[in-house]
DNA sequence: ATATCATGTCTACGATCGCTGACAAGTAAA
DNA sequence: TTTACTTGTCAGCGATCGTAGACATGATAT
């Protein structure tokens, strides 16, 4: 599934922990959080640390992948894909 | 690419940054953080907060995805894999 | 040699994390 | 009803984040 916010990884993992534990303090006692922080990144808290979730998902059965983004978005300004900007910087003379 | 620790992600961002980019500093105002603060993430920091991390990739054109875990080793002790968990909670006689 | 970068490493400092502990609302059994 | 459990919310607090700024090192030139 795709990740995009913090609110998408916080459905997933509610999902996920309502399937396979029976409360929100089951699944903190074996991360070894708090059950206030579990609560919280179900609702989608954009300050959680990446290694506490990465534990979180441990005990969850899942991991994480990285995906090229396939709905680009990736500069404001009109610039193009990334191998674009791959080609523009090793053809640039100098450094900006 | 599978990210199972807070170093992945870290040699992933790095790996990507140096392809699109021409220093920490210009990822870094492209995202809205200190160049210190890509360079300790790049080095596997396990502090750092899932909004920011979601927008420094989504500015290297990348998104997460979450999949299930390959080479299980969900629970410490003598657990099953997460499937068993499942059968055995919707076993249980007191659900909630 | 001199200049110019990029990167890594420090020192503060304000802002905020994650924790404990408590409470109320809701649900579901006994 | 009463009892037990889950979830959401709140306040207070120590610990730590992320930042700005400065400095040293190494590389790459000129």
């Amino acid at each position: 599934m795709k990740i995009n916010t913090s609110h998408d990884l916080g459905s997933l993992i509610r999902d996920r922990r309502t399937k396979i534990f029976r409360s929100q303090q089951e699944l903190a006692s074996r991360v070894g959080v708090s059950r206030l922080w579990i609560m919280q990144l179900e609702k989608g808290k954009p300050t959680a640390q990446i290694g506490l979730i990465l534990r979180t998902l441990r005990e969850l059965g899942m991991a994480l992948d990285a995906s090229p983004l396939q709905t680009p978005a990736p500069h404001r300004s009109g610039a193009a894909a990334v191998n674009l900007d791959h080609i523009i910087k090793s053809a640039l003379p100098a450094k900006p």
